[in-house]
RNA sequence: GGGCGGUUACCCAAGUGGCCAAAGGGGACUGACUGUAAAUCAGUUGUCAGAAGACUUCGGAGGUUCGAAUCCUUCACCGCCCA
């Protein structure tokens, strides 16, 4: 139960001691627990906020129990409207089918791929019928949809909600249903959908309900919103050891306790000891940071990888050195300033380029270059502002 | 079906004939400083041009006018209220 949020703590008791006797039930039956969590294929990337759940689903295939990583191909055509003050597009089923792949691949990053079961939902969410969904929809009344946040602060405001996104809660309790869930993991913003859709659904249709695990919801970049795709405070789990490392950097010092606590594998002891430290000021929260961002993308990369990381980012941002690796330019003739600026992509148009030279932001070996319509003087090590480098040969 | 209101740049949002490339906020970017790509402060944020300036943009199309984001017609989409 470490790092769930259930915002009830009678909640978070009946969970922990309903998790305790499925323990014992599925001991005594000698099988594992079948555990899963849903991701609907919404983007391409992963970031940090998915791997929370991924670890724990990580936890339980560790112990030993059954863990399906579901991809909600079919929930993914509706939008999940718990997170949203507006509807969401709605994808295309060759989009949900393109990103679904990738979301498997990157998953693997957290997850056993021996012993991850890969299932989608539209499995048996497309052999529902017309009146299966209405015995569905007989479980639930309006109002107990109208009680949640996402959709009375909208009923207020007067923006629409489609009755589709009613929906969502549906689909997502009959995958419990189909797969006979003993435990569904989920962030918090998922708490409807599991603790009333999934276990209701269940019980109307025999099955003992589900245990639900549901998670704290890490912030993006910016230390307060949610973290997702959107909003684009996202950490990518697939971007590489130094763009991890670096985002990691970026994240605001007030959200450095929610990190630790939700993505790094320090146990909750650890983290105390580093706040306590922090707070006394015996650890500079810049090294906590380091140590921080090291720990998280050594999980994702390895320890050699977020060293170098490391290494990359203190050369980089702290002593303001060149960094090792970098792209290169062919440097043609007749070239300004501006038009490598432009071919290398490191401004989006010429009037960018220029006010970024206005700025002082262009260096050629350290060297704050003044004018853009100037011939490139040399070839060197340009630098647009503070993290784009290129060598111009 | 009837009445009313809305659609503005990456997002939110102001603007109701010239002073509008369009207030304000958020985001993003740059610089200074620092403890890091934290925090704080300052600046930039349609495109092209060295600059003066030119061009494109305010849901779509057409029109009125010397001149339109602003007025008119029409189409599309959305919301509210009444049935």
């Amino acid at each position: 139960m470490q790092g769930t949020e259930y915002g009830d703590e009678a909640l978070k008791k009946a969970m922990t001691a309903e998790l305790r006797e499925r323990l014992l039930i599925a001991q005594k039956e000698n099988r594992p627990l079948r555990v899963y969590c849903g991701y609907d294929p919404t983007s391409t990337d992963l970031h940090l906020g998915h791997t929370i759940t991924m670890r724990k689903l990580r936890q339980f295939q560790d112990l030993g129990h059954e863990v399906t990583f579901l991809i909600g191909s079919y929930t993914a055509l509706v939008g999940d409207p718990s997170d949203k003050n507006k509807a969401r597009p709605i994808l295309t089923e060759e989009k949900v089918a393109e990103n679904a792949l990738t979301y498997t691949e990157q998953a693997f990053r957290v997850l056993d791929r021996e012993k991850t079961k890969i299932r989608y939902n539209g499995e048996w969410l497309s052999k529902l019928t017309l009146v299966d969904l209405i015995r569905l929809g007989q479980n639930f009344t309006v109002q107990q949809f109208l009680a949640r946040d996402n959709f009375s602060n909208r009923l207020e405001k007067g923006e629409p909600i489609y009755i589709h996104e009613t929906f969502y809660a549906l689909m997502q309790g009959y995958d419990a249903v189909a797969m006979e869930t003993d435990v569904q993991i989920g962030g918090s913003d998922q708490l409807f959908n599991i603790i009333v859709a999934g276990r209701k659904l269940q019980e109307a249709l025999g099955q003992k309900p589900l245990v639900g695990i549901i998670t704290a919801i890490l912030p993006g970049t910016d230390g307060v919103q949610r973290m997702s795709k959107s909003t684009g405070n996202i950490v990518p789990i697939n971007n590489g050891a130094n763009d991890m490392f670096g985002k990691l950097m970026s994240v605001p010092d007030s959200a450095m306790s929610l990190y630790m606590r939700l993505v790094t594998r320090w146990s909750p002891h650890e983290i105390e000891q580093i706040e306590r430290n922090l707070a006394s000021g015996a650890l500079h929260p810049r090294d906590a940071k380091m140590n921080m961002a090291g720990e998280i993308t050594s999980i994702f990369y390895g320890e050699g990888d977020a060293k170098s990381a490391r290494d990359n980012f203190i050369k980089t941002f702290q002593q303001k050195e060149v960094p090792d690796e970098m792209p290169e330019f062919d440097l043609q003739t007749g070239q300004t300033v501006v038009d490598v600026i432009l071919a290398a992509q490191l401004a989006e148009s010429k009037s960018k380029a220029r006010s970024l030279i206005d700025q002082k932001g262009v260096r050629l070996d350290g060297e704050v270059l003044e004018r853009g319509d100037a011939p490139f003087p040399h070839p060197g090590v340009l630098q647009v502002g503070k993290r784009k480098f290129l060598r111009v040969k």
